[in-house]
DNA sequence: CGTTCGACTTAGCAGGCCGTGT
DNA sequence: ACACGGCCTGCTAAGTCGAACG
C-alpha cells in the first residue's frame, strides 16, 4: 500500500472532510483481515524497537538530527494559534497555585433528620467536591444554610407534583424573558451535593415496561420455503418477522448479516423446522413484509380518536413508569421501556450484524432502589433476577444484553439532578483545564524531544487530542465490533505524511473510521518536530501496526491525571469545543445585526465546533428538495419586494403632488411594508445559508454534550435573544441550571 | 501489570409529531 | 382544514474511563 492511497477522489471534493463514511467501508474492509491480531502486533512492535538500548540509540540519533532542524520551529505555528486563540494567553506564571489547592471546607452538611436519611459514613471527598470548591464561579456555599432549610422542607411536604403544567407562559411571552421562574421548579443546583460517594438516599420506582408480547401473524399471512407455504412455530415465526421487517434495508443483503441471522434463527426453530429450513435464500418473507407495511399504513390512517387513545395510553404509562422518586423529588426517567427483541444492527461494518437480540424477561432484570421504598413488582407469575439497594450508582434497572454481553441500564433523564450535576461538573473540569492548558501544552512540546519513546508518543498523541479534538481511542476486542479507532489506537495505515503539500510543510493526512464508523478525514500541517516523530513512530512498521505502540488510553490518562486533577483525554474535547464556541461567538456576533442574523452567527459558531469534533450526519434525504422550496420562496419574496418598492415609489410621487396628510400616511405605510418584506427576505436568505452550510454537519451532539450551556445563555442575555431560539424545550430542561445561573458576563 | 467489568457519556438515525403555509 | 416538511424525541449502539480482577 503506501504509495497510492486510494483517496485521491476524496480529496478532490472541495477539501471537504465530509464523505459518506459508509461508502468507504469497502476500502476498510480489505484492511480488516490484515490487522487481525493486535495484541501480537503490539508485542512485536515492542520487541522490534527493543527496550532500552535499541530505543535509546535510535531516539538519540533522531534527537540530534532534529535538534538542528528544530531551530526556527517550536514557536507554535500560527496555524496552531489560530485554532486555539485564547484571549488570556499571557499568564506567565502558568504554574500557579491552582488545581489542587482546594480549600474545600467540608462543611457539615446538615442531614435532615428523618427516616431514610442516615449520615454518610465514609467521608472521603469526591473529585466533584474539589472541583466545586475550587471554582470561584461556583458557589453553592452561601446558599447553604438556606438550603438546609429547604432540604428539610422538601422532605416533608415534598413536591412530588405531577408534571410541569406551567411553562406555557414562558414560551408565549418569550421575549420578556420569563420573569418569574415557576417556583415549583426545583433548583437542585442551589443545594449541596453528596460528599460521601452516594448518589442518592432514597429511590423508589415502578420498574421497567417490558416489550409487548409477540402476536402471531394472522393465518392468511404466509411464509414460504422453497416456494411452498409453511407454518412456523411461534418462536421461529417471531424471529422471521424481524427479518421481514427489515427486508428493504440494504443490510439484509449482506453476507454477514444473513449468516448471523440465519444461525440465530435456527436456534429458535423446532427440530422439524431446523431440518427443513436449511437455506435462507429459499425463504420468502415477502407476504410478511407486505403485511407489516400495510399495518403501518393503517396506523397512519387511523382516526383522530384512535390516535388520541394511543396517546392517552402512552401518557398514562409515562406517568406511571416514567418517573421515579429520588430524594424527595419526582424525576423523569430517560428510558423506562425495555428494548424490544429484534435483529442487531451495529454501525458500520459490524461483525455481529444480524444476530438475534433476545427478548428481555423479568428474570433478566436487576432492580435497584432503596430498601425502604416500595419495591417494584415483577409482572404476575415472574420474578426479578435480583433486587439490590446500591446507592453508589445511579441506575434503577439493569440487564445484560446478549450480543456483546454488556450491561444496559435504565437511568434518569438529563433534566434530573443526578445527570445535571454531573454535566455541570464536567464543564467545571474543562474550565480548570483552561487555567492550566498553556502549561500542559508547553510540556508536551517539550516531551516531543524526550529520549524516551513512550513519552514522545504520549506527547504527540496528546497534541492530536488537543489540536484535533480526537477521542482517546481505547483498544477494542477484535471481531467483536466494527474496526474503528481513536487517537491511541491509530494505526500506521491511518495517516500519511507529506513533507510538503499544497505549499504547506509537514502535512499529516488522517483518514480513519472513528466512533460509529464515521469517517475522519483531515489534512493538517503540524510542527516539524511532530512530523519527525511520526516518521520515527512509523519506521519499520506494517500498515496495520499501531502508530503509538507504547501508548494506550490508560497510560495517557494516568499521565493526564498527574497534570491536573480530574483531567482525562475527553476533557480536551469539552474544553476545546467550549472555548471555540466562546471565541467564535465573540468574533462572529455583530451588535448591529438583527436577531435572525445573530442566530445565524450562533449557528456558525456551533458549526465550527461540530466540525472540530467531526460531528457528521447523512445529508437529509429531502435536502435538495427542501433547498429548492426555500429558493422558490425567496424568489417569491423578491418579487414581492420589488412590487412593494414600486408601490412605495408611486405613493411618494403621489404624495409630492397632493401634499395632503392622507397620502403622506400612505407613504409611511408603504415604507413599513417594504421594510417588513426586506426583513422577511433577509430571514429567508439567512435560513438558506444556514441550511446549506449545515448540510452534512450535525449541531445537536456538540450542543448537547460539549458546549458549556452557560456560554450560550450568557450570549443570549447579552444580545437579548430569547433562549428559546437556541434551545428547544428538552434542551432548556436539561440546561435549566445554566439558564438559571449564568448571567451575561459569564466567561467559560 | 494487563485484562475485564461496570457505569456512565456521547452518538447518529428513524419515524412521527406538530407547526406552517396554503 | 389539510398537506407538507422540519425538527424533536426516542432509541440504542458505541464510546470513555476507573475499578476490580487474576
Amino acid at each position: 500500500m503506501s504509495g497510492d492511497h486510494s483517496h485521491s477522489e476524496d480529496q478532490i471534493d472541495g477539501g471537504s472532510r465530509f464523505n459518506d463514511s459508509h461508502k468507504h467501508k469497502d476500502k476498510y474492509k480489505e484492511k480488516e483481515h490484515k490487522h487481525k491480531d493486535h495484541k501480537k502486533d503490539k508485542e512485536r512492535e515492542k520487541s522490534k524497537h527493543g527496550n532500552s538500548n535499541h530505543k535509546d540509540s535510535s531516539d538519540k540519533k533522531h534527537r540530534d538530527k532534529e535538534k538542528e532542524k528544530m531551530k526556527h520551529k517550536d514557536g507554535s505555528t500560527d496555524k496552531y494559534k489560530d485554532k486555539h486563540k485564547e484571549k488570556k494567553m499571557k499568564s506567565i506564571d502558568v504554574k500557579v497555585k491552582k488545581e489542587n489547592g482546594f480549600a474545600s471546607p467540608p462543611q457539615v452538611k446538615s442531614e435532615p433528620e428523618d427516616g431514610f436519611y442516615h449520615s454518610p459514613k465514609n467521608e472521603k471527598s469526591l473529585k466533584r467536591e474539589r472541583d466545586d470548591d475550587n471554582d470561584s464561579e461556583f458557589k453553592p456555599k452561601k446558599i447553604k444554610t438556606e438550603n438546609d432549610k429547604k432540604a428539610k422542607k422538601r422532605k416533608q411536604d415534598e413536591d412530588i407534583k405531577p408534571k410541569k403544567t406551567k411553562n406555557k407562559r414562558e414560551v408565549t411571552d418569550g421575549k420578556k424573558k420569563a420573569k418569574k421562574e415557576p417556583e415549583e421548579k426545583w433548583k437542585w443546583w442551589e443545594e449541596e451535593r453528596y460528599t460521601d460517594g452516594s448518589k442518592w438516599k432514597f429511590l423508589e420506582h415502578k420498574g421497567p415496561v417490558f416489550a409487548p408480547p409477540y402476536e402471531p401473524l394472522p393465518s392468511h399471512v404466509k411464509f414460504y420455503y422453497d416456494g411452498k407455504p409453511m407454518k412456523l412455530s411461534p418462536e421461529a415465526e417471531e424471529v422471521a418477522t424481524f427479518f421481514a421487517k427489515m427486508l428493504d434495508h440494504e443490510y439484509t443483503t449482506k453476507d454477514i448479516f444473513r449468516k448471523n441471522f440465519f444461525k440465530d434463527w435456527r436456534k429458535e426453530m423446532t427440530a422439524e423446522e431446523k431440518a427443513k429450513l436449511t437455506d435462507l435464500k429459499k425463504c420468502n418473507f415477502t407476504e410478511m413484509s407486505e403485511y407489516f407495511k400495510a399495518q403501518s399504513e393503517a396506523r397512519k390512517a387511523m382516526t383522530k380518536d384512535e390516535k388520541l387513545k394511543i396517546k392517552t395510553e402512552n401518557e398514562r404509562l409515562l406517568q406511571e413508569y416514567g418517573f421515579c422518586i429520588m430524594d424527595n423529588h419526582r424525576e423523569r426517567i430517560a428510558n423506562f421501556r425495555i428494548e424490544p427483541p429484534g435483529l442487531f444492527r451495529g454501525r458500520g461494518d459490524h461483525p455481529k450484524m444480524g444476530m438475534l437480540k433476545r427478548r428481555i424477561r423479568p428474570k433478566d432484570i436487576i432492580i435497584n432502589c432503596s430498601k425502604d421504598s416500595k419495591h417494584p413488582e415483577p409482572p404476575p407469575g415472574t420474578k426479578w433476577k435480583e433486587v439490590r439497594h446500591d446507592n453508589k450508582v445511579t441506575w434503577l434497572v439493569s440487564w445484560t444484553e446478549n450480543i456483546q454481553g454488556s450491561i444496559k441500564y435504565i437511568m434518569l433523564n438529563p433534566s434530573s439532578r443526578i445527570k445535571g450535576e454531573k454535566d455541570w461538573q464536567k464543564y467545571e473540569t474543562a474550565r480548570r483545564l483552561k487555567k492550566c492548558v498553556d502549561r500542559i501544552r508547553n510540556q508536551y512540546h517539550e516531551d516531543w524531544k524526550s529520549k524516551e519513546m513512550r513519552i514522545r508518543q504520549r506527547a504527540v498523541a496528546l497534541y492530536f487530542i488537543d489540536k484535533l479534538a480526537l477521542r482517546a481511542g481505547n483498544e477494542k476486542e477484535e471481531g467483536e465490533t466494527a474496526d474503528t479507532v481513536g487517537c491511541c489506537s491509530l494505526r500506521v495505515e491511518h495517516i500519511k505524511l507529506y513533507p510538503e503539500n499544497d505549499g504547506q510543510e509537514y502535512v499529516v493526512e488522517f483518514d480513519f473510521l472513528g466512533k460509529d464508523s464515521i469517517r475522519y478525514y483531515n489534512k493538517v500541517p503540524v510542527e516539524k518536530r511532530v512530523f519527525k516523530n511520526l516518521q520515527l513512530f512509523m519506521e519499520n512498521k506494517e500498515p496495520d501496526d499501531d502508530l503509538f505502540d507504547r501508548l494506550n488510553t490508560s497510560v495517557l490518562n494516568k499521565h493526564l491525571q498527574e497534570l491536573m486533577d480530574g483531567l482525562t483525554a475527553k476533557v480536551f474535547r469539552t474544553y476545546n469545543a467550549s472555548i471555540t464556541l466562546q471565541q467564535q461567538l465573540k468574533q462572529l456576533t455583530s451588535a448591529d445585526e438583527n436577531i435572525p442574523a445573530k442566530i445565524l452567527s450562533y449557528n456558525r459558531a456551533n458549526r465550527a465546533v461540530a466540525i472540530l469534533c467531526n460531528h457528521q450526519r447523512a445529508p437529509p434525504k429531502t435536502f435538495e428538495k427542501s433547498m429548492q422550496n426555500l429558493q422558490t420562496k425567496i424568489d417569491a419574496k423578491r418579487d414581492q419586494l420589488s412590487d412593494a418598492k414600486r408601490e412605495l415609489k408611486s405613493a411618494k410621487a403621489d404624495a409630492k403632488v397632493r401634499r395632503d396628510e392622507k397620502s403622506k400616511k400612505a407613504v409611511e405605510t408603504k415604507k413599513k411594508a417594504v421594510q417588513r418584506i426586506e426583513e422577511q427576505l433577509m430571514k429567508l436568505e439567512v435560513q438558506a445559508t444556514d441550511r446549506e452550510e449545515n448540510k452534512q454537519i450535525a449541531l445537536g451532539t456538540s450542543k448537547l454534550n460539549y458546549l458549556d450551556p452557560r456560554i450560550s445563555v450568557a450570549w443570549c442575555k447579552k444580545w437579548d435573544i430569547p433562549v428559546e431560539k437556541i434551545y428547544n424545550k428538552t434542551q432548556r430542561e436539561k440546561f435549566a441550571w445554566a439558564i438559571d445561573m449564568a448571567d451575561e458576563d459569564f466567561e467559560f
